[in-house]
Parts: C-alpha cells; structure tokens; sequence
RNA sequence: GGGCGGAUAGCUCAAUUGGGAGAGCGCAGCCCUUACAAGGCUGAGGUCACAGGUUCGAUCCCUGUUCCGCCUACCA
C-alpha cells in the first residue's frame, strides 16, 4: 500500500491499473455481489466495434458509471451490461479498404471468405473500445458481455423478423429507396443526412410534338431528364391548362412523353411546369403513381451511379455527373438550353461516405411501423417511459408522429442475413428461423438465401432484452428487465432509442427502460462537433494519459449540464486535477494527523467546527443524491467541489489544526476528520473511482478498506444535523471573515499578528464567540481579542472597522494603518450601503409593494433594511471618529 | 417551409417553481503561515442580447426583433 505521506501529489498512472484490476479480481462488477438488492439495470449504447473511443463515448460512459457505482452502493443489484455492435457499413468499409491496398476486393474474395476476414479483423481490433473504456474505469460485467452478432442475438434477430413477417409487419417492396452507388446498398431514411448545398437550376426547352411551341422545365438534375417519362403542371394553371395531354419530344431521345396534370406541381416555382422522372425522385415516382395509367419508370441510372444502356447509346456507363455535363452541353448546342440559375437547395448524402444519395428502385424488405410506433408514442405520453430532460419528447413525438416505414435490407454481406429463401422451382418466399433444406410448396431442394442482410440498427433495436438472453427465459432477462436506465446522446434518438421502445413492447410487452437520459454533444472549444475531417478530435486516452482518469471523468461529469452542449476544454480538466490533488493532500495531513483507530466507531464530538462540518456533510450528501436522482451529474459534481474545498478543507480542516491541539478535544477532531474524509470519499466515489478507492485503503486498515473496496461501501445519506453548530459557526466564521478582509484590504502581512476587538450585537453571539477564542486568533492572525456586547467605550480611534449583519470587529492597526486611504475605503463602503439601503426604502415606502407581495418577502426586507441602517451608522461612526483623529495628529 | 434550443463576469458555464445574480479559470494585491505554490488570504469585474407587455416587482412569464446552433420537410 502506498503511503500517501511520502508522495507530495497524487500521480494516477501509478494506481489506475491496480485498482481496476483488483475490483475485476473480486468480482465487484457482477451485480452478485448484491444479490438481494433492487435490480438496476444500464445496457450501453453499443459503440461500433470499428470505433476507438471519442469524446462523446467516454462523456456517455463516465455518466453510465457514474450511475452504476452509486446505485450499486446504495446496494442495488446493479448491472451495466457491455457490449458492441457489428455496425455492418461501417465495418464493412473498413475491411474493404484493407481488402483495396491488397488489390482485391470483396468479390474476388467471395462471400464466405469475405466474412471470414471481417471476424478476423473483429478478433484482432475489436476489442481496442472496450479496453478504452476499462481505462475510463467503466464499471461493466464484462463476463456479459455481447455483440450483436453473437449466436443469441442473431436468434433474437431471426425470431423478431419471422414474427413481423408473420404478422405481415414485414414485407417486400420494389419502391423507391435511397442508394448509396459507393457503398452500393439501400439506406433507411434516417441514414440520409441532408445537406443545403448551392446548385444549379437549369431550364429545358421541351418542344411540342409535331408543332411550334415548347415547354419550359427547371430542374437540378439535367441528366435525370433522358429518364422522363412526363411533364407535370398544375391542373389549375391557366397557363398550361390547353397543353394537358399534348406531347412533347424529349430532346436528346427518341421519346415523346406527355404532359400530364398533378395538384402536387406548385405553379410559382420555376416554370411551373415540372419533369417528372418517377425512376429517380420520390415526387416523381408519386406523381406517376397518381396517373391513370401510371406513368412509365425508366432508369437511366444505376446501382454504381453510372448511366444506364436506357441512357442512349451516347451517355451509357458516364457517371451521372459527368453525364450531367454531357446532357447540358448538348442541350445548348440544341439551342433548348434556355438558362441556367444559381440555387439552393438539400441533397442527400450517404450517413457513412457522404456520397450523394441516388433514389434508385430496388427490391427492399420494409418494415410497416405505424402500428409499432402507435404504442411507443402511447408509452412516452404515459410516462411509463421518461425522457430527460423532457424537451426532448417533442421531437420525439414529432418524429414518430410521421413515421414512414423502415427500409432494413442492406445489400452488403456483413450483418444479419435476412431470414427469407426462395425456391428455386416455384419461387416460393421461405421464411423461417432455420434455414430451409426444402420446399414446403412444391418441394424444391435447397431454396436460395435472400443475399441481403439487415440494417445494424434492426438488432440494436432489440439490444434491451437480446442482451439478458431473449428469446430464453433467462434469469437476466427475468431480473433486469426492464431496465433502469438509458444513457444517450440525441443523435439516435431515432435511429436506436425510438425503434428499441416500439420492439421491447412489441416482443416483451414493457418499455425496455424507465428513463431516457440524453445527455449532450461533446464539441470543440469553438463549438464546432468534433470530426477527424476538421482535425479538431481531442482523444480521450491522450487527456486520461495527461490528467488521470479521475479528473478526466469528473470533468465530464461537471460539464454535464442539462440541454446543453460541451464545449470541451482541457483547462477545465486541468482545473479539475487540482482538486484530485487537494483531495489527495487534505488525506495525507488527515493520515499525518490520525491514528488507526480513530475512525473505528461511530463518535459523539462535542467541538463546534465538528459538529458544523458533520452537518454541513449531511446538507451536501442530501443535495448530491437527490442531483444523481434528477440525473443534474453537474450540480451533484460542483457541490462534491465546493463541499470538499471550500467548506472541509478551507474551513474545517483550518479549524481542527486548532483543535487537535486541545487534549480535550483532540480524540473527536480525529474521529471526525477521519469520518468526514471516508465519507467524502464515497460520495465522490462514482466520479473518480481510482483515487478514492486509493484513498480509502491507505487510509486506516481498521476504520474503512480492511480488504474490501469503497465500491461496496454504503453510499452517505440520511446523516444528523446540527442546525445550531451551522448557526454559531456562522458568528464564528463572519468573525474570522471581518478580520481577514480588513487585513486583505490594508495590505497586512500574513505573519504579522492583529488585535481584535469585536462587537457583538447579541449576548448569544458574545458567548459563542468568546468560547471559540482560540479558532478565530488562529484564523484570523490576533494575538489579542477583546469580544463584548455593546462595547462602545472600549473602541479604539484608530482602528479599521469592519460591519457584519451580527458584529463588528476593529482592527487596530498602529503604524499600519494609513488613516486617509482606511477613511476613503470606508467612504467607499458607505456609499455602496447608502445606495442599497435607498433602494430598499423606496421599495418599503411603496404601499403596493407592503400591501400586495407576501409578507415573507416584506419582513425580509424590512429586516434588511434594518440591517443597512446599523451599517450605515456604524460606518459614518468610524468615518468620524477617524476623521477627528486626523485632525488631532495633524 | 415547419419545429426546438441558446444569447448572463474577460473566457467556459450555473441559477428547484418571478423578490436585486453564482462558480471555475483568468486578472489584481499580499504571502513559501510544515496537508497542498497543482497552494493560502483578500479584492476588482455583470443596464442577465434588443424593444415592448403582464406584475407592487421580471434574468425568469408573454409578444416581437437581431445573431448563432441544431433537428425536420418532396418545392423540381
């Protein structure tokens, strides 16, 4: 055991790993080891195994932490179960792009081999988050831990799509979706991110068929024209109205299309005429499904964003842009280019690769959500799942108000592979658990596998209850869900947090979490978001490395406000290991200072300082936990920070270094320093685990450790109060305050010693004082104190004064004290009383303000204005008394 | 286009239900007072974005304006 007095400030590196391999040792993840307690149950978000930790992971983590260990001390089953997801793009990308500087490609490799070279790559680099987060002190069960491509999770996946299906909540369509040409594969709604981008808007000349005249369209796509299969105007428009029917000859093609009338074509923009495309736009593809008969749909693009033979000859294999170039060059040299306009408009880009999105038709399976999110809007409106802060509900409710189905077929090979074959001979659908080794129609031998896979998001919409074992009836899944909590950022809300309530209704029949906390980006010092692309990414290992783990999570924790983003700054960190240090100092004098026993049993003290600390300890465990409770991480942590500095350290420990001198009083200042220590360890024990867990064993081996861990320590709460020690100890403290200002204010040395003479307004307030002499000489410097009530004869002439509501001290200052600059000081002090003193009466003389606000509010007043008077008397006091002194000596 | 959030000390941010605003860092002054200079004591610094309204009273509630974020939507 490192013994703290030998190291001058606390080095982390040195204990972090110990610590966390002790706990792992134990066991003490395990909610076991509180086996008759409430459950409390956090699943991660889990982070991509292609990630390595960012911010945004390490805020999420330590929060989740944060929670666990101080559920798990108040002796809760606690289980934060960990995890990670396969994140089929993503990952797919990766391998791919090894596979690139090998010169071969996924094809050349074929399916089978192909997948196996991703697991390869899962085994060799998917672990580097996980044990980035056993840097951060994450306390999860790690022997639970899954991945959603485990063995039972891809049951889970295949036992929900069977059922949907069966329910006919799943089914096929060959509709428009969007496309990724460079990842090659359909992408859900949500994982288009729209961008507003200045393009160009280009006017067509359309010539009527067999005639004069021609119609003009704009569009922003010119090469998706040689795809047109109509021109759509507004019924209503006078304009065109006598052209509805007609023909044009689409230029560039052999084609004549027609122009067609749909409400949708809005009349002020562009020409009001509007080509429609149904191949490749979604409008389009309505609009010619709004027409009897529907509108023929040609693609002219394909899955590799290169035109098709449907094209022409001409543009066949370009890419679209290049092809974009070609059509409009044409056109010009046609003369049908009539212009072209700057404009602004969205484009959809690939969530992955930030390709632009090519609405293409392809066959896609679908899931039908309405139903699904009818119950989930009804769980939030209940409350019988929160989301905190609440302002997030709206876009919750907003979202799954107008949700559309969800596309979750991906055309890539690493993921779930869809649970559907179809028969070779019939073509009949198969869709099964297991796979088919026949025909159930028609008996045709081995039906071919659908080649797609689902979308990630699809089993992480199950990760709640496939994580504790469903479909089994596992014990887990019997005892942890639902779970608690989940900790999140708003990024998903959609894409995770929605789809996992409307299927842990749907398959468990409950909500498959309590409380939602969403909690906020991590942003730059700019607050730009973090991206590798700005280079303006600040790894969480290299401030862990610097700063500690502890100060790193605390950090986070204080930065955790409520609806707000973090601007993350590494002085703040810096800041924040000040403190770690102060805590490790404050330790080392209490160690210096107690012997073993001291903490050993509980202990009545009598001194003032004690009994105040201890109640003041009370008032910030209540005001900690209920912050945990309200999940306010940054009100728990400032009152952590100013309880332990401000009031223990600043305060307390000053006071008992006068109280460790008196015989008397010496074995309870003991006890009590020891106690106050070990139980603000454990209040701080979930936002830095290492040093308290450090702490807490070096300390005393009889009075805390004694071979256990503070993580099973009981959490502080309902500890007694003192409410008449806080109110003397405030005579105390105004006292020493007074006399400290005055010397701050005059420039009095630290060393040199002062003569105190204090007024004291109540006899109360003179005893209080006068039977704590020793704390305010120390504190204060004095090495004489006059106290009395109503002293007036005894004040000295020449004097610094100080006013406190209760008491006023005098500070004479012989030789020190330069008479004029003390009058102006106090002239300066007087004006600022007079002013607020003012205010206060004006406030007191207004009738409506004595008759209409409540009388607490007019007694405060009354009693503060009283309080200013005396004041203000006592200052023009001194003023004068100094003034005639000048007059004497001069 | 719709919706949401933010504008408070030089900087980063707080402020449980309307009663003259707090912290950290930074800054200034004095100190190596043996737990801690990664420290101690003291201090300066704010018309709470702008304009109205409600109220005895508004940083807080209402309306509008400006400036920033974000989410969402099929104006080609």
């Amino acid at each position: 055991m490192p013994d703290p007095e030998e190291r001058k400030s606390y080095e982390p590196k040195a204990i972090e790993r110990k610590w966390y391999d002790f706990w792992l040792e134990k066991g003490l993840f395990k909610p076991e080891i509180n086996p008759s307690g409430q459950p409390y149950c956090i699943v991660i978000p889990p982070p991509n195994v292609t990630g390595s930790l960012h911010m945004g992971h390490a805020l999420n983590a330590t929060l989740q932490d944060v929670l666990v260990r101080w559920k798990r001390m108040q002796g809760a089953r606690a289980l934060w179960l960990p995890g990670t997801d396969h994140a089929g793009i993503a990952t797919q990308n990766v391998v791919e792009r090894e596979l690139a500087k090998e010169k071969t490609d996924r094809h050349q490799l074929g399916r089978e081999e192909f997948i196996k070279r991703v697991w390869k790559w899962k085994a060799e680099y998917g672990g580097r988050i996980i044990h980035q987060l056993k840097m951060m002190g994450a306390s999860a069960d790690w022997s639970r831990e899954r991945f959603t491509l485990d063995e039972g999770l891809s049951e889970a996946v295949r036992t929900v799509f069977v059922r949907l299906y069966e329910e006919g909540l799943i089914y096929r369509s060959g509709r428009l979706i969007n496309w990724c040409p460079r990842c090659r594969t359909a992408l859900s709604d949500l994982e288009v991110e729209h961008e507003e981008e200045e393009g160009v808007l280009t006017y067509i000349r359309y010539p009527l068929a067999g005639g004069k005249g021609l119609v003009t369209v704009a569009t922003t796509r010119p090469e998706t024209m040689l795809g047109d299969t109509a021109v759509a105007v507004n019924p209503s428009d006078e304009r065109y109205k006598d052209l509805i029917g007609r023909k044009l000859d689409l230029p560039l093609t052999c084609r004549q299309i027609q122009i067609v009338a749909d409400p949708a074509v809005e009349m002020e923009f562009g020409t009001g005429a509007v080509k429609v495309t149904p191949a490749h736009d979604f409008n389009d593809e309505e609009i010619g499904k709004r027409q009897n008969p529907p509108l023929e749909s040609i693609s002219v693009i394909g899955a590799d964003g290169k035109m098709t033979a449907q094209a022409g000859a001409r543009y066949a294999g370009l890419d679209r842009y290049e092809c974009r170039k070609l059509v409009v060059e044409d056109l010009k040299s046609l003369g049908l280019l009539e212009r072209e306009e700057k404009h602004i408009h969205s484009i959809g880009h690939c969530y992955r690769c930030k390709t632009v999105i090519e609405p293409l038709s392809t066959p896609q399976w679908y899931v039908k959500v309405e139903p699904l999110a009818r119950e989930a809007i009804k769980a939030v409106r209940q409350g019988r799942v929160r989301i905190i802060p609440e302002g997030w509900q709206n876009s919750y409710f907003a979202w799954m108000e107008n949700i559309k189905d969800w596309c979750i077929s991906r055309q890539i090979w690493w993921g779930h592979r869809i649970p559907v074959w179809y028969c070779r001979e019939c073509g009949e659908v198969i869709v099964a658990r297991e796979t088919p080794d026949k025909c159930p129609k028609c008996g045709g031998a081995s039906p071919e596998q659908d080649p797609d896979v689902l979308d990630t998001w699809f089993s992480s919409a199950l990760w709640p209850f496939s994580t504790l074992g469903w479909p089994a009836e596992t014990p887990d899944l019997k005892g942890f869900y639902p779970t608690a909590a989940l900790v999140t950022a708003f990024d998903i809300l959609f894409f995770w947090v929605a789809r996992m309530i409307m299927m842990g209704l749907k398959f468990m029949g409950e909500v498959p979490f309590r409380d939602v906390y969403i909690h906020a980006l991590v942003r730059d010092q700019e607050g730009q978001k973090m991206s590798k692309s700005k280079g303006n990414v600040v790894d969480p290992l290299t401030i862990v490395d610097k700063y500690g783990a502890d100060a790193f999570r605390f950090t986070l924790a204080a930065f955790a406000a409520q609806g707000r983003d973090i601007k993350f700054s590494e002085e703040r960190v810096k800041g924040y290991r000040h403190f770690i240090n102060k805590l490790w100092n404050a330790a080392k004098f209490i160690s210096m200072n107690t012997e073993a026993e001291a903490a050993s049993s509980a202990h009545e003290v009598s001194d003032l300082p004690s009994r105040w600390i201890l109640s003041r300890l009370s008032q910030a465990a209540e005001e900690i936990n209920l912050a945990l409770e309200e999940y306010r991480f940054n009100d728990a942590s400032n009152r952590l920070y100013q309880f332990l500095w401000r009031e223990f350290c600043d305060w307390y420990i000053e006071l008992a270094k006068t109280g460790l001198e008196d015989a008397g009083q010496a074995k309870g200042v003991r006890w009590c320093l020891l106690y106050v220590l070990e139980t603000v360890l454990k209040l701080l024990h979930p936002f830095m685990p290492f040093v308290t867990e450090e702490l807490w064993q070096s300390l005393s081996p009889a009075g805390a450790g004694g071979g256990s861990s503070i993580m099973t320590a009981a959490y502080p709460r309902d500890l007694p109060r003192y409410p008449e020690a806080e109110e003397q100890m405030g005579a105390v403290i105004d006292a020493i305050s007074a006399v400290r200002n005055i010397r701050g204010e005059l420039g009095v040395r630290p060393g040199a010693k002062v003569n105190i003479i204090v007024n004291a307004y109540s006899g109360a307030a003179v005893e209080t004082l006068k039977k704590h002499l020793p704390y305010i000489m120390r504190l204060a410097g004095a090495d004489s104190i006059i106290i009395g009530t109503g002293i007036e004869k005894q004040k000295p002439k020449k004097a610094a004064v100080n006013v406190m509501p209760e008491l006023e001290v005098y500070v004479p200052v012989e030789g020190l004290l330069d008479i004029e600059a003390e009058i102006e000081r106090l002239g300066k002090e007087l004006g600022k009383t007079d002013k607020e003193l003012n205010f206060c009466l004006r406030k007191l003389m207004d009738e409506e303000f004595v008759n209409k606000a409540p009388e607490a509010v007019v007694a405060k007043e009354r009693a503060k204005c009283q309080e200013l008077e005396d004041k203000k008397r006592n200052l023009e006091d001194s003023i004068n008394r100094l003034k005639s002194m000048e007059v004497e000596n001069g």
